[in-house]
DNA sequence: GCTTTATGGGTAGTGATACTATCCATGAAG
DNA sequence: CTTCATGGATAGTATCACTACCCATAAAGC
């Protein structure tokens, strides 16, 4: 396949193709004379990759470049190639500020409450405690008092995400099935959310069901 | 309080702060001569939701500005302002593709089976959609396969959430809780699932448990 | 009163990002 | 053997979120 033809099924121009080659998110073609490259299926599913990476997820090129490099180390132990996806997925940090540090505790005290192993260093740790710590700013720190009901959540359905993922035939395919996972699965779950408390907040807040406010 | 004060206890440049106003980010405060102006604790609040819109959940300056002006429309109901936070807040749509439409289907068959009751033109059900189609274009589809079991986890967060934020004295507070809880729910939900999710990978797929492709 | 600093209001400029356009020599296709 | 596509490179563009600078006036300190 040549870059028309990636362009064609892929559905990105060919000069953002061109871009993307130079840019190191696409490893390029393997050349059949000086000016004439080939394509194959791999490229065309990282291409798919980048995009989604690029418009579903919203991280910038260089991010995307750094997520692809975590995805292309595959000497490592598998559990470690995940490790290293997340740190590359991970929002960027701010240095912290000072209501992190009891924010912190609190997600220390809440991995420790629930046995998990998480290496001290997790960039989510950080994430965590800073988000919790912008709420109480924000005067919405009720909001997030309790973890436990949000950790029961998502630890059932890393049960699942992870046993799906790991039916991969390959670590390769593993390392990606995490990314797309771990984007999509964002995106996936923030829109069902968003329909859960719609349809949560009709039943309660609706005019059909008694707002102790309205009518 | 004037401009510098309000710099100083939000962190945000003097600059910045005018250039919010300008673009209508931040109501102007209210005129003591022509040429000096008084911010109240207001303002505080808006700007410090004007960062946390900006940096934490990554809006352009005009979606703020859309999600701001959802919040200032008082005077309709409740759950329409609700809606219209949420509409405001929808990650921005391409046009629909062709596989779109079978996930369409799954996510309004989910969404009847379930007894939801949500408007039909919600954005919530494109971007779920999209997202669905964008994972089986990527070999990922298994990863959408229980819907079910992400919407049974939101659906339990969403029915605390809610009940949180409608405790909040006065429907701008609730308006105003939707959105933050909307946006730093949806970091913490993302921040913890990373979290758990390394917890589970390193049990199933860890050195020291019996990785099925190591050792 | 008088100097220094801060303020409101405006216009113009900047740096980063993600492409897009154009060019060229060469190769493939009809 | 003409026309179009390709690989490779360099330069340009649109957008975004500020940032710098300017001015006349007001406030703060002496």
């Amino acid at each position: 396949m040549r870059i028309g033809e990636l362009s064609r099924r892929s559905g990105v121009s060919v000069p953002t193709i061109k871009f993307y080659l130079r840019e190191g998110l696409l490893p390029p073609g393997e050349l059949t004379s000086p000016n004439q490259a080939d394509y194959a299926d791999g490229h065309l599913r990282r291409l798919r990759l980048v995009r989604a990476l690029i418009d579903l997820a919203g991280l910038p090129v260089a991010r995307v470049k750094e997520v692809l490099e975590s995805l292309d180390a595959g000497d490592e132990a598998l559990h470690h190639r995940i490790g290293a996806v997340h740190r590359a997925l991970a929002p960027p940090r701010q240095p912290a500020e000072s209501d992190d540090t009891r924010a912190e505790a609190q997600v220390r005290e809440l991995i420790e409450k629930r046995g998990w192993a998480i290496e001290p260093d997790a960039p989510a740790i950080a994430t965590l405690a800073e988000t919790i710590a912008v709420l109480h700013t924000l005067g919405q720190g009720d909001l997030a008092a309790d973890l436990d009901s949000y950790a029961d959540a998502v630890e059932r359905l890393a049960e699942r995400e992870v046993a799906a993922v790991a039916s991969r035939p390959d670590t390769d395919r593993i390392a990606e099935s995490v990314v797309i996972g771990t984007i999509l699965g964002e995106r996936l779950i923030t829109a069902l959310r968003l329909l859960a408390q719609e349809h949560v907040s009709a039943r309660l807040l609706g005019p059909a069901s008694g707002d102790p406010r309205a009518e």
